[in-house]
DNA sequence: GGGCTTCTTGAATCGTCAC
DNA sequence: AGTGACGATTCAAGAAGCC
């Protein structure tokens, strides 16, 4: 590294200290602009829902629905709309980092608007999430289907970057040992959490929870990233970020958004590094060769391998191969070879017998990464 | 009504004869354009998903996964796909009546695009409903959520169409009292139910389950009504429509899915007339549950339940209410009803014979629950 | 037959690293 | 940038096979 560019990265990370975890207030296409670019982990955006409604809305007793009415919530058209649409993913996809990840969440009135346009730009769509209500507001004209759900689109950059954050084992071990799948059950903001002003007004009309933000967070990003959401509001992202130890970007337009936003955040007591930790799986584990556990002499050159049913067996060589008769390779090849298949796991699919029992290789190279974190501990 | 109208109408019912019930073989679009205009009630469409899929995926077991590559499935492009769908909306538009609503199905690859297209062309949305699946493909790779659910648009043709069909109360009876929500959990379509080929290959790659089809026709439309599937494959509109008394029109490309969904349809018994009636408007009138055992095939329509003590029976139909002589109503409203109780849990007081012995339907609810148990949260 | 295990399969945009 | 090696990864049902 050179001085210079020590200076530029010293400049970037001072650069960097003025908008992070702060509140950026203006419009949301400006203030992405003025972000360096390929700067932020995840954007998470609640955007303007386009919702169409003629009239009020009135329950059965005839009192009034409070509808999200908002000025900014109107759009003359789908054209006015899409133009929107395309401008702030745009400026949004101008900051994302290459590996990073979007995240939109959006009802019938504009999802679907929403979802070909990030398509059009280039993004990559991972998934398709259900927001699943447990207490949805009901349909009070009943000439429909109770609303019950919104729906969070999560893409990548590009179709080519790979390297987006999933916490895939995190997310499996919180599920009770399953796979997370894409329809996620959770309340809506009520009670405590739900802000409200002097007047016990709700502070803003559209306050996502906190545990539809953390399931996101967790799921996506890792510690110390940055996440950021040009729609700011009441701050959701920018609480949920702080507590589980992630950096925040928030952008908003109203003063009392940004208010209510502010005393929030500072009222949130982030947990330690500990609790926020990702749990990884094997793929965070570091490699280990299969010849190293020879060169450690935790299997001796001459000793028989063979499958959990001793169909096959296999001799391991001093320089950490195998062989079968002629034939030698790596414990993944020949594993792959006796199966006749395509490709194999050889520290799941051989064994070595310890004590007249069958064991797999993989609990040998447990022995050697025990080692090796006992050594940089 | 004037003799001329009359003709009129004889002639518009004599062409109809021509077509009704009857599977179209050709181009959707050429299809559609031959049928007259403002002629269907309800459109049931499950389009090409444009999947996009590149190389192969294997199962952990190293089994290679059986995808959708079917050449029907191959777009060149967004631009493609968006101009193939916008023609086929446009003719289906037309065959519409004013006052008939449309069904589309999708996944993330192309919901979002169709659901834009129906916007841009006119039709007003009035619910996106999700299919929950009970047991969805894992995803493999761990490098996702697990994909468990597709997504229904549904729409009316314009937005002051204010006279669609929506059963409300029978879904909110087959709803054990509560609004029908717009999240839908069924299993997908396999088992007995899985068209097969002489040589036990599945006839085509995504048929649909039955019970989906059937919670749709019972919610948007009426005995009689006329329900047309552009993308017709195997069949199941057609064979839930004859069943529910409903009218079919398929159209379809391939006469291998051709000759599988006339036999299927063939086969179907319709259900008698008291079997498919809707329950009516009344909100004063007693209501029912318990739809989804009935659209899961727990209990099948025309089913008869009785008390313990088989001092009272009555009928299951199919939109999930039960039917004693000219009284109709929700398994918990007739049970009180025929004790002369103020409430009673239908659950727990009505019975069903299975191997000579009777067991409460509660006992079909447990499947039920168990289904659910271990999704979402 | 019954209970148990094993096998099969489903609309899927399903790697990463070193050389 | 292209190539090849490493080695990580699955849930629910129904069907089939086995004692």
């Amino acid at each position: 590294m050179s001085a210079v560019r020590l200076v530029d990265d010293l400049s970037a990370v001072s650069a960097k200290a003025e908008w992070l975890d702060t509140i950026l207030k203006g419009d949301c296409i400006a203030a992405l602009e003025r972000l360096p670019e390929k700067s932020v982990d995840v954007i998470f955006a609640d955007p303007p829902y386009n919702l169409q409604l003629e009239g009020d809305l009135h329950r059965p007793d005839q009192s009034k629905v409070d509808a999200v009415d908002d000025a900014w919530d109107q759009f003359e058209s789908f054209e006015v709309y899409d133009a929107f649409t395309r401008a702030w993913l745009l400026a949004a996809r101008r900051v994302l980092k290459p590996n990073g990840t979007i995240w939109v969440i959006g009802s019938y009135h504009n999802i679907f608007r929403v979802g070909a346009k990030l398509q059009d730009l280039g993004f990559w769509i991972l998934n398709d999430v259900i927001w699943r209500k447990t207490n949805p507001m009901p349909n009070f004209r009943g000439r429909r289907f109770q609303n019950a759900h919104e729906t969070l689109i999560w893409a990548s950059r590009d179709q080519s970057a790979k390297g987006y954050t999933f916490n895939y084992d995190a997310m499996k071990a919180a599920n009770d040992d399953l796979q997370m799948r894409t329809d996620w059950l959770f309340p809506i903001c009520t009670g405590g959490e739900r802000l409200k002003d002097e007047n016990g007004d709700k502070v803003h009309p559209t306050q996502k929870p906190e545990a539809l933000l953390a399931r996101i967070l967790m799921a996506s990003s890792k510690p110390g990233d940055v996440v950021l959401d040009p729609f700011f509001g009441s701050g959701t992202t920018g609480a949920v970020a702080k507590r589980l130890g992630r950096h925040f970007v928030g952008i908003e337009r109203e003063q009392s958004y940004i208010d209510a936003a502010t005393a929030r955040i500072a009222a949130v007591e982030p947990l330690g590094a500990g609790e926020t930790a990702v749990m990884g799986g094997k793929r965070a584990e570091p490699r280990v060769a299969f010849g190293s556990l020879v060169e450690a002499g935790l299997i001796a050159p001459g000793a028989e391998l063979s499958d959990a049913r001793r169909r096959w067996t296999a001799q391991v060589r001093a320089d950490g191969t195998l062989a079968i008769g002629r034939d030698a390779g790596s414990i993944h090849r020949l594993g792959a070879m006796v199966q006749g298949l395509e490709a194999c796991n050889g520290w799941t699919f051989w064994h070595v017998e310890r004590e007249g029992r069958l064991e797999p290789i993989d609990a040998l190279r447990r022995v050697i990464r025990d080692q090796m974190a006992g050594v940089g501990a």
